[in-house]
DNA sequence: TAATATTGTCATGAT
DNA sequence: CGATCATGACAATAT
């Protein structure tokens, strides 16, 4: 059992905007729940460790091993208090979302049930949801726009109204403090992304919404800053409208977009609601949803990483309709990857981050952060690290496919670190640690909300990028196009790559997750100037290349040469796409390279302490050796004077040394021969042992 | 601010 | 012959 960092958890209101926005999602698209609620690589039996900030709880969401599926409610436990004991037990909205009287479902049991629905083969509950993104998107959810709570905004609501919530027994709640500051805070949030998201949804402006949206957003800030608890019934425009008009929101810094009790009034009042019968404490409500789901249809019948596929089709089948111009490759349909590719949306921008939860502090900054969720805004990349490209890429857009601008932008004199592969940098290390870097590093999608489609010119549409995958320039939704049969092209490519040489930093890049501030690497993307996308992401996105750089740079030859057979790609989209795998693959070989090297260094360092040591015990076996001939010699010089001294001649007088020598004969006697002799002899057996070496050789 | 480390990119040759 | 890899060299950037 491991623990999971989460993306999110640099703490504060991210927990709880990350609920509403999982609501706000459901509403809208299903699939984009998924994609940006699944916990990054957390696989059946994972831990997943959510923030636990000083604001909001955290919690341990443990497998349901029974169902097969992610936690039960009753299994979650709280984990916050171990890791901030002075976190509270839930923040304002927590509670409110509890108040509304629907099963209260904390964030990841929203993201458990979410997976255990679909891919379980909850049908009733994807229909449902899909009923309510369709609503929504036809203006049907228009109920409970306002963003009125039915819970008190001081937390009236009873949080012990289920007993198996882990937050419901004996937690104190936390009054929202500075509720002014906070409100002021999301609102320079607020000027800051409407001056950027200006430019972006240029295209998308429409005057005679502006007004409206602007009442509504100044009515709903308001009503939530009474505390107001009523859930107006909006038509059907309202909500469209409320769609279209996602520029002025950004503007105004308030929005008119759902509120997370509207979200769950919306799901309880669906006739096949998924939610019906799940409760904290009823778990045979959830199965039993689960095996209706799977026997009423075998669609849904998937397996739990089939989940995530089969939720992109479910979102393509809402978005386009039948008679839509996106065409979906076949091959891709049929290779859909039979691992969970998980990756996170860019939404949670760490510049958006506030540490108070408060209610009236917290829901500006949701409002912020629902303005880009509703409607096509839903779609749009949220890390306004990237607007400024993105403008540039609107203007394109909007002008047609300048090539001056185009060129300016190539030229821009900020030649950031190019290719970021993460995205599996995937962290840096990923061994360690990576990506497909969050924040939209490495892994841009692209919308095929028509929304997008007719916003776009129709020459872009066909000139610059193929009629297929027309995206919006504006987007940066990660993993939202149906890339998934490249998921298994790129899974399969880092097996193959395996065999070549493990970079940690190419590890890092394919890591689908970074933690932001934790990696180096990351900060260099995330500067202070809020940029994070690559030269060549941002000349991708200049030039509309619908293909994000890692899958560019990953993709097998043969995906990638019939990916740009399959596609209509101008001279200088196949130009630069070439370009970026160039520059990609020679990146990880320059990674891999001086890896290769560094590792050479160090081995060569190895071998000199080790031969360095050698030397010095053979040094000290010749300084021992020489110790013991020395002794050797010393014994064999006395035992040889001793013996002289011994000796006499046929006069009874001593032998001089000098003259005589011992010599040992073969049969083992000692004689005394003078050394005349023995020097004579010696030459002579010499000279006897050279001939027999000479005539053997 | 200088020194150093890191990283991306290009050119070139090898596979 | 094109794609890819390996690597030295250089420049930009980060530390």
């Amino acid at each position: 059992m491991k623990y999971l960092k989460p993306w999110w958890s640099d703490g504060g209101g991210l927990l709880h905007l990350t609920i509403l926005l999982s609501l706000a999602e459901l509403r809208v698209d299903l699939d984009l729940d998924l994609y940006l609620l699944l916990p990054p690589r957390t696989l059946p039996g994972d831990e997943l460790l959510l923030p636990g900030g000083p604001t909001s709880p955290a919690y341990a969401l443990s497998p349901f091993p029974a169902s097969g599926g992610w936690g039960r409610a009753d299994q979650l436990h709280p984990k916050g208090r171990e890791l901030d004991p002075a976190a509270p037990p839930e923040g304002q909205l927590l509670r409110e979302v509890r108040a509304l009287g629907v099963p209260f479902i904390p964030c990841t049991r929203v993201d458990a049930w979410l997976v255990h629905s679909v891919a379980a083969g909850d049908a009733d509950g994807a229909h449902a949801l899909l009923g309510a993104a369709a609503a929504s998107s036809s203006g049907g959810v228009g109920a409970g726009v306002d963003g009125g709570s039915q819970a008190a905004p001081g937390g009236s609501g009873d949080p012990r109204a289920d007993p198996s919530s882990p937050l419901a027994a004996g937690e104190e709640e936390k009054a929202p403090a500075e509720p002014t500051a906070q409100v002021s805070d999301a609102g320079r949030h607020a000027t800051e992304e409407n001056e950027v998201l200006r430019a972006v949804d240029h295209s998308f402006q429409h005057e005679e919404n502006e007004q409206r949206a602007s009442t509504q957003k100044e009515r709903q800030l308001q009503q939530i800053n009474q505390g107001e608890n009523k859930i107006a019934d909006k038509p059907a425009w309202e909500l469209e409208k409320t769609t279209e008009s996602s520029q002025e929101r950004h503007q105004n810094g308030t929005d008119t977009s759902l509120s997370l009790e509207d979200l769950f009034q919306l799901l309880s009042s669906q006739p096949e609601n998924p939610l019906e019968g799940i409760s904290l404490g009823d778990t045979p409500p959830l199965a039993a949803s689960i095996n209706d789901g799977m026997n009423s249809s075998t669609h849904y019948n998937v397996n739990c990483s089939q989940a995530i596929s089969q939720d992109v089709n479910l979102h393509e089948a809402m978005l386009l309709g039948p008679d839509n111009t996106f065409r979906r490759d076949p091959i891709a349909r049929t290779s859909q990857p039979q691992e969970p590719f998980l990756q996170l949306n860019s939404i949670t921008n760490p510049e958006q981050t506030l540490p108070g939860t408060n209610l009236t502090g917290f829901l500006p900054l949701f409002d912020n952060q629902m303005r880009n969720l509703t409607s096509q805004d839903l779609l749009y990349d949220l890390d306004i690290n990237i607007f400024d490209e993105i403008n540039l890429t609107s203007l394109a857009t909007e002008g047609g496919f300048d090539p001056m601008l185009v060129s300016q932008l190539f030229e821009e004199p900020d030649s950031d670190s190019g290719l970021s592969l993460n995205s599996s940098y995937n962290s840096t290390s990923v061994a360690k640690s990576n990506s497909s870097l969050s924040l939209c590093e490495g892994a841009i999608g692209y919308s095929t909300n028509p929304e997008d489609l007719e916003s776009l010119p129709r020459h872009d549409l066909e000139g610059a990028v193929g009629g297929y995958y027309p995206e919006s320039s504006k987007l940066c939704h990660v993993g939202h196009r149906s890339n998934t049969n490249f998921h298994a092209d790129l899974a399969f490519q880092h097996v193959l790559h395996n065999h070549t040489y493990h970079s940690s930093a190419l590890e890092s890049t394919s890591e689908p997750l970074s933690w932001p501030g934790e990696s180096q690497k990351m900060s260099r993307y995330l500067n202070d100037t809020g940029r994070n996308l690559s030269r060549d992401e941002r000349h991708a996105k200049a030039l509309r290349i619908p293909f994000t750089v890692d899958e560019i740079v990953r993709m097998p030859v043969d995906s990638f040469n019939s990916m740009l057979s399959r596609h209509y790609l101008t001279d200088m989209q196949v130009s630069l796409i070439r370009d970026i795998r160039r520059r990609g693959k020679n990146k990880v070989a320059a990674q891999n390279c001086r890896k290769r090297k560094l590792d050479v260094i160090l081995n060569l360092e190895d071998d000199v302490c080790n031969l360095q040591a050698k030397k010095e015990t053979l040094n000290r076996e010749r300084v021992q050796c020489h110790k013991a001939i020395n002794m050797m010699k010393q014994k064999l010089h006395e035992l040889y004077h001793d013996v002289f001294s011994r000796l006499r001649d046929d006069e009874g007088r001593p032998v001089n040394p000098n003259q005589y020598a011992l010599q040992c004969s073969h049969d083992g006697s000692v004689l005394i021969v003078p050394k005349e002799l023995v020097t004579s002899g010696h030459k002579k057996e010499n000279q006897k042992g050279k001939r027999k070496s000479e005539r053997r050789n």
